[in-house]
DNA sequence: TATATACGCAACCGATTGATTTCATAATAT
DNA sequence: ATATTATGAAATCAATCGGTTGCGTATATA
């Protein structure tokens, strides 16, 4: 089972959802209702979303409100933080290239 | 064929080959060699990178040179934007806490 | 010109994926 | 107590994935 991050925000429906529950926690009934999918396939995408803990249960009587782990998603910027720096990089080479111009 | 950057960047060894590229463009015997896997096996990473313009080409006499499209890497950034924003909500709500907490 | 090198492409293969169907279980409502 | 509702879990299936092997082609070298 590899099950990590990426892979997790890999399908277009499990960034959909988690786009959902970003804004309030969701159960899996009210959730479906978005989607054009069964109820145990989002049951099955959130299984995939709580392992790699982007997810967090909440248990309300019988219903289980997902709420998003705010904080894993940050592992996605902090991998994409040494691209930032390049492209930084190269905005500040274009930025002193058209000052330059801009001099002459 | 579901050729989107959030499904190219799900593999590890396509990430690391966006990795090594970032910082100079490589042939893929080149990045073959960093991988415990076949020249073959890369070249059909690099044409999905291709495919979603994660990545360019550069013909140079026989040799083709891979070169990360820095650019596009932003999408997924841009995408992490709607959360960041909540993100940086919560941890103003707890300055504001520890803020509080501190004049008692 | 013959050979070696760098590469993409197609065929194939086992593993994984995303979905459906069917079932079990626990909480609530009648 | 019984029916309904909310849910997870298992079995199953077609499609996709990541890999290998074998081939064709273009460029460089002998």
């Amino acid at each position: 089972m590899r099950r990590d991050i990426f892979q997790a925000i890999a399908d277009p429906t499990r960034r959909a959802i988690i786009t959902l529950i970003a804004l309030q926690a969701m159960t899996p009934n009210a959730l479906a209702e978005h989607f054009d999918t069964s109820r145990q396939a989002v049951s099955k995408h959130l299984r995939i979303l709580t392992e790699c803990e982007l997810v967090r249960q909440e248990h309300k009587g019988r219903e289980i409100y997902y709420q998003l782990e705010v904080n894993k998603m940050k592992e996605i910027d902090k991998w994409l933080q040494q691209f930032r720096k390049i492209w930084e990089e190269r905005f500040d080479n274009l930025d002193k290239l058209l000052a330059k111009m801009k001099k002459k």
